[in-house]
DNA sequence: AGCTCTTCCTGAAAGC
DNA sequence: TGCTTTCAGGAAGAGC
């Protein structure tokens, strides 16, 4: 499942083969995850992909205004979300084409910038050049560039469970499941806790916490779990590494303890019920484990 | 403001 | 064995 480390392997990935060169043709298969299908097709052929960027977990590929008789003279910027099971890749017109693939972008060389998405939850959509500082302020910060002023800032006060601020985009983009229940492991911090309760050390400890675990996974190429693999096809290593995610009734790392499983935010939840203290009011109504 | 539930979708895994 | 049900989850929207 991409978040901010599958995001950005992607984006290293498509930025050594993709920036100079141009769209020629756009074919489509199901477009029920496009915003505007036909203004796409349309829109896209005779631009230059000028660089490719990661903003949080959208993929985003900066396009020149391109040739005048087809096209509004007007930079355009596509938006990849890669959702659950979305990939994107460069390949030869020969190469076999995965299943469930999309969207084809043919390029000018020959090769082919491919849309794989098994479950369809991902999105494409464009926005005008002008547009695009808008799009980004709608996101939140960027987890490994804020500081920590204004990490305490985004926090202080809020009465949500620290979990689902994490998983809010407009609070800081790119974090997900893996990685929130992963920093909180590391930052020995409840799922459950309300942010407004947490200490101001324990404030530092999670950014650090999601510093370390975000550089960590993407210096190991991100999570493969399921179906995540790079633009070029390789699966990534980080899974290898998790402390909380996925580990069921396995012991801490750090304590031994069993690693529990519950509903948080909506999402289940992995957790050391040792080291990450259950807020008062889950413990004594057992509400934090109560879902399982 | 923030929580829960629902919807989208497919394939793997569990249940019968 | 083979069919049916459940589950996973990012994001958005409804309703409370």
């Amino acid at each position: 499942m991409p978040e901010l480390p599958e995001v950005e392997t992607i984006v290293r990935g498509l930025r050594t083969v993709l920036p100079g060169h141009t769209i020629v043709s756009v074919r489509l298969g199901k477009t029920d995850f496009i915003e505007e299908p036909l203004a796409l097709a349309e829109l896209l052929p005779g631009r230059r992909i000028e660089t490719v960027e990661r903003l949080g977990k959208f993929i985003r590929l900066q396009l020149n205004a391109g040739s005048a008789a087809k096209s509004p003279d007007r930079p355009i910027n596509l938006l990849v979300h890669l959702g659950m099971t979305g990939w994107l890749g460069v390949r030869r017109p020969e190469d076999p084409v995965a299943p469930h693939t999309h969207v084809f972008f043919e390029l000018e060389d020959g090769r082919e910038l491919r849309y794989t998405d098994i479950r369809r939850f991902g999105q494409m959509r464009m926005v005008a050049g002008d547009q695009i500082d808008a799009f980004r302020d709608s996101l939140g910060q960027e987890p490994l560039e804020i500081s920590a002023g204004e990490f305490h800032k985004r926090l202080a006060g809020r009465r949500a469970r620290i979990k689902a601020l994490l998983l809010d985009q407009r609070v800081f983009r790119g974090i997900g499941n893996i990685y929130a229940d992963e920093s909180l492991w590391q930052a020995r911090i409840h799922p459950a806790r309300l942010a407004a309760r947490l200490h101001s050390t324990e404030l530092g400890r999670l950014r650090q916490a999601i510093r370390r675990v975000l550089q960590h996974a993407i210096a190991d190429r991100g999570s493969s779990i399921a179906t995540f693999v790079d633009a070029e096809g390789q699966p990534g290593e980080y899974q290898q590494r998790h402390r909380a995610y996925g580990r069921e009734g396995k012991p801490c790392f750090r304590c031994g303890a069993k690693i529990r499983r519950a509903i948080v935010a909506g999402r289940s939840s992995y957790f050391c019920p040792h080291c990450q203290t259950a807020p008062r009011r889950a413990r004594a109504s057992g509400k934090a484990e109560a879902r399982v």
